[in-house]
DNA sequence: GTTTTTTATGAACAATGTTTAGAAAACAGT
DNA sequence: ACTGTTTTCTAAACATTGTTCATAAAAAAC
């Protein structure tokens, strides 16, 4: 066969990437490949790898959309919140959300060495960056005067709590708790390391 | 060919088991595979397959010595430990030397749904407890007058904020951190933690 | 020595991601 | 309108994956 030209290439990867959305959102990544994929979008597999140069590159963009649709919903949820503390609790549930709604793009998008890539990309490492750096922001307005070093640390402490919760709650893996809830263990993990990083600083 | 007997059913488990690991120190699991193993040991795929049921289940099988030896290292970490706040901090670090060590075992091991395995075995979900355990019994330790439930989930949170930092600072994929040291980290975490848990458990 | 059981494998299968030669549509130049 | 070039797309082939099954051969049982 030959060309057909009824997508341009950014349609084409467009309806390549909602594709795998839509297929994340029902199916683990295990169970999806890049012949199914091309199948579901009617196109041959070896076109999906012309558009994207691999199958792990297909799974790097997806997990892109990850990220930003978890960086605007976090960004939108203390948009209008002046309480820090407050705005770290909301973040950290929005993140819990997300881990439920979406459990397999969630885990896909923070998976470690998806492809055999040796190094991922700079418009993939910022992107967790700025994931990051929402937590950042938050921490530095609570007026706890500690140098940038010391809330570099503790954002990520934040983060890496938030995260690890985040995969005993929603994780369908080994990792699994049943009798502790997530919310009540982001309240807990919050409230006591809030708590006393917050004396500290004012000491 | 035909049965050669040089090892009797459990030897060629032990030996497999011992191919794995040693691969798994060296290369991640995505470049491992049953026929790279069987070769190793110099038999056919065929023969590790019907010695563990499928590929599935040896890797089930590595995980299940993977979380063992994290246990026995752990338990004896803390065996002469009478504080059991300083005990959980050694726990955390044998967590983080473990997960720099060998990194690919350990993340397989916490990796979640590693086959397709709808549910997985009793023995396994008894290792994770096992190691769960651990904590929740220094946390009973500490004196805090709270009820089970309360211990129970302060167990998890400082398990998942222990697991989640080890991600950050021994994970080499998407999630890796440079500017902040995985001791630093969990020295932050369970410090202010353990400090605000204690003192409302006194109050 | 004959039968049965255990052990191990080779060959075949379906599915995977990727490469490549080339077909056909769109485009450009005259 | 014809011709040459470029772009788009795919079928076919490859190597590799985990798994199944008939079967060969050694060991064990009788």
């Amino acid at each position: 066969m030959a060309r057909r030209n009824e997508h341009s290439k950014e349609e084409l990867q467009r309806l390549t990437l909602k594709a795998v959305k839509d297929f994340l959102t029902l199916y683990p990544p295990q169970e999806m490949s890049l012949r199914k994929i091309a199948k579901l979008i009617g196109y041959a597999p070896a076109t999906v790898i012309n558009s994207f140069g691999s199958y792990g590159e297909l799974l790097l963009a997806a997990n892109a959309e990850t990220l930003d649709e978890l960086h605007t919903l976090s960004a939108v949820a203390i948009r209008d919140e002046s309480n820090p503390q407050v705005a770290l609790r909301k973040l950290s549930r929005v993140y819990l959300a997300y881990a439920r709604k979406y459990p397999y793009r969630w885990h896909l998008a923070f998976e470690h060495r998806i492809p055999d890539q040796k190094v991922l990309p700079e418009w993939q490492r910022s992107r967790i960056d700025r994931l990051f750096a929402l937590f950042t922001e938050q921490l530095s307005r609570t007026g706890a005067r500690r140098n940038l070093q010391d809330i570099h640390i503790a954002s990520r402490v934040i983060w890496a709590g938030v995260h690890g919760i985040c995969l005993l709650a929603a994780g369908g893996g080994v990792l699994q708790e049943k009798h502790a809830s997530g919310e009540q263990m982001l309240d807990m993990f919050l409230g006591n390391f809030m708590a006393s990083y917050m004396v500290k600083a004012t000491a």
